[in-house]
DNA sequence: CAACAAATCTCAGTATACTGCGGACTGCCC
DNA sequence: GGGCAGTCCGCAGTATACTGAGATTTGTTG
């Protein structure tokens, strides 16, 4: 029963007693489903004083560095589907930190732009993001942080078009 | 984190001009939340005809291994917080997939077992998971697949008590 | 036995993420 | 000028993930 690592069809087929499939240690998809909680986690954890979740800070830098910019033009930026988009910007400008209005050339377009306070949000989070990433990869070495990063980077770029949102392709250095 | 990367403030206090902080692709909790996104469009895919999100099929395998087990029992197994293994566990049970009783000696409990249907279907997607690992691998080669897997393990192994939900911690090999 | 602490589960509320549908607007072609 | 495809946005519905409060049951302790 020492599963030697069930591979491809492991000729489970026997119904009652359970073979033991893949460990959920063995499956990408649980590690990384994993390690977003546990950032999100962190994230939170380190941002409190700003009750900003990832996603927000996500959109709040992007709006930093394209502000005015429409709906589907932030999504593709901060790799965030595009209906979700319209939630989060709803939930910003709720706290008075993101201000919409109509596109002035086209107006289909609701662009949005950051509010003095949003602005100052934005750059003061940036210490606790920073602090945010340190944390979560602090277990590892600086070589297999770098590692960890390109290969993650190498993954996203590769699969981009098989996610809704399939983001901005990484701007090539 | 060697390259002078913008670091804090790159004195962009300015409004307009968009001073532009980290990179997303430089933010481990960027690449994160995008494979996350991309995994979970890739198995939705590969497991069309079940109609199964990857949650719900880590609730089943973890059943398979441990049958009978109760929802706190279950949400370690799987890595799922003990207030969302509740709903996963009601959607089951609506589609017959898993039938909940209380538990006989512990009336606070309410153990989950399959159901014969959830039994089969669980171990008919072993090849669609098998195969939705394979896509969101593939770009990697074989040796650049065992680091990341290592690397994410690592992670998720060394802080995994900061997360609601901690998880059974991996198996010592 | 009664009081209390701990464990298990439920419920309400919020945030991300996606699908599918429909409405409003733009630009192009006839 | 009038349709028409394409774009941008909104709404309804579902699934995951978490917080915080509360209910029920169990076990221990006075």
């Amino acid at each position: 029963m020492t599963e030697t690592k069930p591979k491809t069809g492991g000729s489970s087929t026997s119904t009652g007693s359970g073979g033991s499939l893949t460990s959920l240690w063995e499956r990408p998809g649980y590690l990384v489903r994993r390690l977003h909680q546990i950032h999100v986690a962190i994230f939170l954890d380190e941002c409190s004083d700003y009750a900003t979740t990832p996603v927000q800070y996500a959109v709040m830098t992007a709006l930093l560095n394209n502000p005015g910019a429409d709906q589907v033009t932030l999504a593709n930026d901060a790799g965030i589907d595009r209906t979700n988009i319209a939630d989060v910007l709803a939930r910003l400008a709720e706290r008075g930190l993101v201000k919409r209005e109509a596109g002035k050339q086209d107006r289909r377009m609701r662009v949005a732009n950051l509010t003095q306070e949003g602005d100052r949000i934005a750059r003061d989070m940036e210490h606790a993001s920073l602090s945010a990433q340190a944390r979560l990869m602090a277990p590892l070495s600086a070589e297999k942080r770098d590692q960890l990063m390109s290969l993650m980077g190498e993954l996203v770029d590769a699969n981009n078009e098989f996610s809704r949102a399939p983001a901005r392709k990484r701007p090539a250095d």
